[in-house]
DNA sequence: TATTGTTATACTCTATAACTATA
DNA sequence: TATAGTTATAGAGTATAACAATA
């Protein structure tokens, strides 16, 4: 598996001929692909995905029914059209989460009287002990997984990924 | 849609009773979700996938196919397992994304002599003329994408996610 | 008319087991 | 037996169109 270096100036676009490699052996650096910061993303993302989804498999949640139960639990009453853009997932796509989530018992839709177009999402009582259990456990995954980074690194990270997003 | 702030204190696990919100507004801070990198890094990754996507749309190529590509075309001659470690993908998916770069008559597999259980992969002239423009049009997409960032904070985002995955 | 939740659908990525041909 | 490439398959994330109920 070839590794990244320190890092990569962002450069000019090309930088000769697309067909000849760096020739440096099994060590080399794919610069082609690690000079874009996208890929590094995903490659991170996997990393961080997978160690999450370990993380989280005994209480039974994936990384997308985790945050839709941390939403409900931390601001209960909130309609899907607002926790479906609170989380960044189509509502089409929700439907189906709160559906697994409902069917557990861990959340309840509530009619609201004012727009009955609508539901309120509310936590049960096992919702809520075990969303306190799956942060436990993903607490203790994010320690694990970014142990090398002293605080600073940690919240340098977090402030440019929320950049990322065009939020300041 | 929830915006997080500057940036999140590590802190231990639970900051209470998870029940309770933080009681602000529409702009409240879902500190439940926003304190976890990994949360941060899906959203930040969703952000730069879809906009990659958007802009190899007119090569017909994916985030995908176009790791694939690129190492085909920097490191020609690798074998289809060295590749799938390369770009972290399993192999039996990488077959699929190789058979439709093939169909374009973008690379080719050329048996080893040396161990005929393995092929050698190698660019075809169309494949290095697709990728060099491919390639121009993913350097706009994070210059567009990464406009807010200086030198030193591209830099620093890239070092820190190379890090997450566990490499120095 | 517009919006909320929903159904249906399709595409992509990811992961595993098992087969074949070669070694 | 072990490895490279492959097939088949299943799970999950993501995206869009269209519908019923309600506003």
């Amino acid at each position: 598996m070839a590794s990244p270096p320190e890092e990569e100036a962002p450069g000019p676009v090309g930088s000769g001929p697309g067909a000849a490699g760096d020739g440096r052996g099994e060590e080399a650096f794919d610069a082609a692909l690690w000079r874009y910061t996208g890929y590094r993303m995903r490659r991170a993302w996997g990393v961080v995905q997978a160690d999450m989804a370990e993380a989280l498999r005994p209480v039974g949640l994936r990384n997308s029914t985790f945050s839709a139960l941390a939403m409900v639990c931390t601001r209960p009453g909130l309609t899907q059209t607002e926790l479906a853009q609170a989380i960044a997932v189509e509502r089409p796509n929700l439907v189906v989460l709160l559906d697994e989530l409902a069917a557990r018992d861990l959340i309840r839709r509530e009619r609201r009287e004012s727009d009955r177009r609508s539901f309120a999402l509310l936590p049960t009582a096992a919702g809520q002990k075990l969303f306190r259990r799956a942060q436990a456990l993903n607490d203790a995954h994010e320690a694990r997984l970014f142990a090398g980074f002293d605080a600073e690194e940690r919240a340098a990270l977090n402030r440019l990924l929320a950049r990322v997003e065009g939020r300041e």
